[in-house]
DNA sequence: CAGAATCCAACGGGATACTG
DNA sequence: CAGTATCCCGTTGGATTCTG
């Protein structure tokens, strides 16, 4: 059995980082997935659900995820049409990375936004 | 014991997630985290383990992560100066997340950097 | 060695208006 | 409804040079 260096070990992880915020980049994408994550959506369930991103942004990055396989898009022939966005299988697989950045995040809450921020 | 609204739990969970990426936003934060969440680093050496950073932006980036008490900076009073940057208590709480992204990104590096994207 | 300063390019991202 | 098209600004981030 081999000893794996440690610094070998760390520059790994650090490379293995860098790939999935490469994949994961910008404001809203580790959001986006954890939405529909916890259910499928339509883009304008979207629009509300993610607090606060814009048209412009959400039709990015959708358009970016899926470009990655992580989202599916599926066009209902409604009137007027819906589309309805849903995880892939490979995307799943995000959904424990996405639940530990939002408990961490739930747990942090005072120290992380301070003293403002909140009425 | 109340039922928890689903979609509200979501909504939750969704600002948590923005408050973490407002923490840890830009390319490099999280792979500085990790690197310390391994072992305290002089400049030099995270210049060097965290791959492809420049020298600004790791200042910077240090700067703003103590400034969010995730990490500490240490002068040491050797000849010359060196710096030596350790993570907090605070900040070690998020070596579980760190190690959770890493993971994943070596289990589906294949797929990200794949052969070319995927047929 | 550990940075600060300067310059500059590229991208992220908001607002608004428009389309099928 | 689900986008697309512009416009426009602030930030990110790289390269390089300078300093204590």
């Amino acid at each position: 059995m081999n000893h794996i260096n440690p610094v070998k070990e760390c520059s790994q992880k650090i490379i293995a980082i860098h790939d999935v915020m490469d994949l994961l980049n910008g404001k809203w994408k580790v959001a986006i997935i954890a939405c529909l994550c916890f259910e499928k959506m339509r883009y304008s369930e979207l629009l509300k659900t993610v607090n606060g991103i814009s048209g412009r942004m959400l039709s990015r990055d959708l358009k970016e995820l899926e470009m990655n396989h992580l989202i599916k898009r599926k066009v209902l022939d409604t009137k007027p049409i819906t589309v309805e966005y849903e995880i892939t299988d490979y995307g799943a697989t995000l959904k424990n990375l996405t639940a530990v950045i939002a408990e961490w995040g739930l747990n942090h809450r005072d120290r992380i936004k301070g003293t403002v921020t909140l009425p």
